[in-house]
RNA sequence: GGUUCCUUGGCCGAGUGGCUUAGGCACUGGUCUGCAAAACCAGUUACGGCGGUUCGAAUCCGCCAGGAACCUCCA
């Protein structure tokens, strides 16, 4: 089988044949949030996408060390001198310790990611947990010439830089046109040109977040952590660095320019970008105030929310657009997700179910390529879902005789489900974890729809319609099948 | 203003030169059922506008319209 991933390298802004530095083993750093407010839909993209890449890596054998940081130092709310650490300023608001404000936010970022079933990183580093490292990289970047100190703060030089390395590989900006488009500052500015970056900031008196170094009391740059946790958890070079694309310029343009300055060569081999989820229309963002919270999409506790929806439908959701498209958030689209990942996972539970014949008139291995093939092309987990859906298709015909399967078949579609809808997409299609039900309210249940079938026996359709009404009513539903009843939640 | 990108049927969302009627949801008809639901079978609705390249374009090029992201923190 064609096992050759081809993942979209912004770099090139083409599809490139994924071959990873060293054999069998993957670098993956993806930036992760910054920890000064709820988790939000916009969290989730990231996280689910390269969840994916880290499970279809893995199912592919590769040894994979995914590397996602948690931004705790906070990046400038402004830029010069006014500029206030943004986990600061919230925790003088909230009058708390920031690093309180830090922990807070994080563990609640740990919750409703993890009930998003994103697997854990392999190391998840902190900002604030990496200052020496950050200073290291500052001073190498000063001793190379390209980095320069102005009243206790540190400031990267572009010009100079793009004068040996090209600036912008990655965003395709021109230094000239940035130039020319640079906001006028107010005021005096530290900086001796306006496209220079900051390495290291001088704290402000009430400046609370603060760590001592060779220039000032101060705290590192908006974009040095990446460039500080990725070389010493990855290597100098890696294989894949990931991130929203609204952190494409400056964020990763600036973090090509530490590191290819500090280590002599550029870092990450593909960049990786996953698209924006939109509301209206508009990107879902902390700064348009327009965002949905993780917390309030499971209690549907929000205006826009027609009700609630589970971390799963949330999932399925985001896995049913390909991750380099926006991603319009709806509640029909929601809905629709959650109505057809039910069908996928009531499919997916009736696998037992399949009767095994001498002979497959359906073609299994086929399906296993497309699906292969699916995820090959850049991560196109909407066509996976396709090709799952087509399997769906097969299951319920197999059920229901119009074709039949024979035993090595039927192993091999249910590997095909297992692999690609469990282990890579990460569904849980688990009935309890969809319903919440357990083992004594089956029985109970069991007990029900064995009295309707006795009334039904009896052709007491009163009864048996007062059964399926009333339970109906309190939420479950009642499916009769060719061999009983069965039930779930609705 | 600069850079980049998008515009697909009722909704979401794939596709990138010539049958993909992608897929999901919704809808319609049929089968099944005591009636339903579920399931199965079948079906309807499409490629922003104008021009060009081509034997042939939703798919390539140009122009126009509308929208978005980035250029400041953002997933």
């Amino acid at each position: 089988m064609n096992k050759q991933l081809y993942i979209y390298n912004t770099l090139s802004r083409e599809k490139e044949l994924f071959e990873p530095i060293t054999p069998g083993r993957v670098g993956l750093y993806v930036c992760g949030p910054t920890v000064y407010g709820d988790p939000h839909l916009g969290h989730a993209r990231p996280a689910i996408t390269f969840d994916l890449l880290n499970r279809y890596l893995t199912h592919l054998e590769y040894k994979v060390r995914y590397v996602r940081n948690i931004t705790d130092v906070g990046h400038l709310e402004s830029d010069g001198d006014e500029g206030e650490d943004k986990i600061a300023k919230k925790a003088k608001l909230d009058e708390l310790e920031p690093m309180e404000v830090v922990q807070h936010y994080t563990n609640s970022y740990h919750n409703f990611i993890n009930q998003l079933n994103v697997k854990s990183p392999s190391i998840e580093p902190r900002a604030s947990g990496h200052i020496i490292e950050q200073i290291e990289v500052i001073k190498s970047i000063i001793d190379k010439g390209y980095a320069y100190e102005s009243n206790g703060s540190v400031y990267f030089e572009v010009k100079k830089y793009n004068n040996d390395f090209p600036y912008g590989i990655l965003s395709g900006r021109k230094i000239e046109d940035l130039i020319n488009n640079t906001r006028t500052l107010d005021g005096q500015s530290e900086k001796r040109d306006g496209l220079d970056f900051a390495l290291w900031k001088k704290a402000a008196p009430e400046h609370i977040m603060r760590w001592p170094s060779e220039w000032s009391d101060g705290f590192p740059g908006w974009h040095l952590e990446c460039s500080a946790m990725s070389k010493k958890y990855l290597g100098e070079q890696f294989d894949i660095h990931g991130g929203g694309m609204d952190l494409l310029f400056p964020h990763h343009e600036c973090e090509i320019a530490q590191s290819t300055v500090s280590n002599g060569k550029t870092p990450a081999k593909y960049w990786m970008h996953n698209n924006m989820i939109t509301i209206d229309g508009q990107k879902m963002g902390k700064s348009l105030g327009n965002f949905i919270t993780l917390e309030q999409f499971f209690s549907g506790n929000h205006d826009k929310l027609e009700k609630a929806y589970s971390p799963m439908t949330v999932r399925f959701f985001i896995l049913q657009a390909q991750y380099r498209s926006t991603l319009d958030f709806g509640n029909d689209a929601l809905q629709a997700a959650e109505k057809g990942l039910s069908r996928l996972s009531e499919a997916f539970n009736n696998l037992d179910k399949i009767p095994i014949s001498e002979k497959s008139n359906v073609d299994i291995e086929a399906l296993k390529e497309k699906c292969y093939a699916a995820l090959n092309d850049d991560l196109n987990s909407p066509i996976l879902i396709a090709h799952l859906f087509d399997a769906v298709k097969t299951i319920n015909s197999l059920i229901a005789g119009n074709v039949t399967i024979n035993q090595q078949d039927l192993g091999l579609l249910k590997s095909i489900m297992q692999n690609f809808a469990i282990d890579i997409l990460g569904l849980n299609l688990d009935p309890a974890e969809a319903s919440g039900n357990d083992e004594k309210l089956d029985d109970v249940m069991q007990l029900l729809l064995t009295m309707r079938s006795d009334a039904k026996s009896n052709k007491d359709w009163a009864m048996a319609d007062k059964i399926r009404d009333e339970l109906a009513n309190l939420g479950f539903v009642i499916k009769d099948g060719a061999e009983g009843a069965t039930w779930e939640i609705k």
